[in-house]
DNA sequence: TTAATTTTGTTCAATATAGTACAAAAACAT
DNA sequence: ATGTTTTTGTACTATATTGAACAAAATTAA
């Protein structure tokens, strides 16, 4: 029952002595640090600890393993904007934990800030590189129809106006996120980009979001003056 | 009189056959196609026309060639931005306007979406170049404040609530304007990213905002439905 | 016309980088 | 134990890139 899902009965030859999703997670990032056109391959080898010859052999050359670098980093992505937004906690509260979750990766405890993987090196190889252009904007897209499916439900749930352009907001929320991934990596506070965050929270849930905290979990969506 | 301004007199060897004006946006449109790492001295030599020696004796070496374009592209975009939201235009309309002179210069007449030459290069870079971090930050400091005058003005003038927060706000139309310098060169459409900038626009002015283009110059700042 | 000055253009050396070839090593199968 | 298979690690080649050296060219000053 195992055999055809996980282990292919039992590899023959000589065990390879490095796991692919670590390697792949270690040349992230290497990448991440310099960016793509910076980062040699013998900088991929000291950071994954295989040498050269194994990473042309598992991976390919130098772009493939960028390529899966960038899908595992978006599907991880992804997973942490519905994991913000997932449960049913209040919508400006749901929000303001997707862009702390975002700025927690962008400020690594023990090391510079970092800003955005994808946005801080995909972005200046998607000019000339169709495929790394491609895999930028599909990802873009998948942030962004993660954040429009919350607001949708938003929507529903009366959370936003009955005229309100999920959609629309969805981008508006992602141009937040999208700011905080490069200033982070531009110098920018943490502290100031979690105001910035939260400003764009109270612009897109309407002025009635809560602004004390965990305190007013009942607030009323006054539609008035 | 002009002589102690412009020409130092007259220059005495052989006269350079390059202006470095020129040369400097040359070298600009080099980096931006392939941003800074990718970008090969050879690249910039064919691009300015001037061979290596003379690119070295003009600017320093490749770092020193990338500041400079840095520093003469953020001049240009304060004044774009400036320019846009100049007149006394109503708001919506100064901010759209500078969207859209910004989309002018992502999606060039005669090649592919290029996006924003400072967030499209610079970013990836800063991470572990102090100078480009800095110049960089203060880049996009420098076009935030930019934006922000125009809507201190604005709230003067009351084409803001009398309770907004113009530093707030001009950080969300910033973000408006590094989603649009990010998601060009991602591939989206420039359509696409009207519609997005209209958004933001909307929201940042208020419900209020005009919806017509052009017809409507004369509308009405009501407070009402 | 001659000297001085600055830039240009060719050439060269040093290094770095990408990609590959090949022998040694570590496992399984018989 | 012996052979087969797969990975590892060293070594090598080809190319690209940076940065500088140096002679030729173009101009002004005297």
């Amino acid at each position: 029952m195992r055999s055809s899902t996980k282990t292919p009965a039992k590899p023959r030859g000589r065990p390879r002595a490095y796991e692919p999703e670590q390697a792949i997670a270690h040349a992230t990032e290497a990448f991440w640090h310099a960016g793509y056109a910076a980062t040699s391959l013998d900088a991929l080898s000291e950071a994954t600890g295989m040498n050269r010859p194994s990473l042309y052999a598992a991976f390919g050359d130098k772009h493939a393993l960028y390529l899966a670098a960038l899908d595992r980093y978006i599907a991880a992505g992804r997973a942490a904007i519905d994991a913000a937004l997932g449960d049913d906690v209040p919508l400006p509260r749901a929000l303001k934990r997707m862009y702390d979750s975002a700025l927690a990766m962008y400020y690594p405890p023990d090391d510079d800030a970092r800003g955005c993987f994808l946005i801080g090196t995909a972005v200046t190889e998607a000019k000339d590189d169709v495929e790394v252009r491609e895999k930028l904007g599909a990802g873009l897209r998948l942030f962004d129809h993660g954040i429009e499916a919350r607001l949708q439900r938003a929507k529903a749930l009366g959370e936003l106006d009955a005229d309100a352009d999920p959609a629309a907001l969805a981008g508006i929320a992602s141009a937040i996120l999208h700011t905080l991934a490069l200033r982070s990596r531009a110098g920018d506070s943490r502290a100031a980009l979690r105001a910035t965050a939260a400003a764009g929270v109270q612009l897109i849930c309407g002025k009635a979001a809560e602004k004390g905290g965990a305190a007013n979990r009942t607030r009323k969506r006054s539609g008035g003056s």
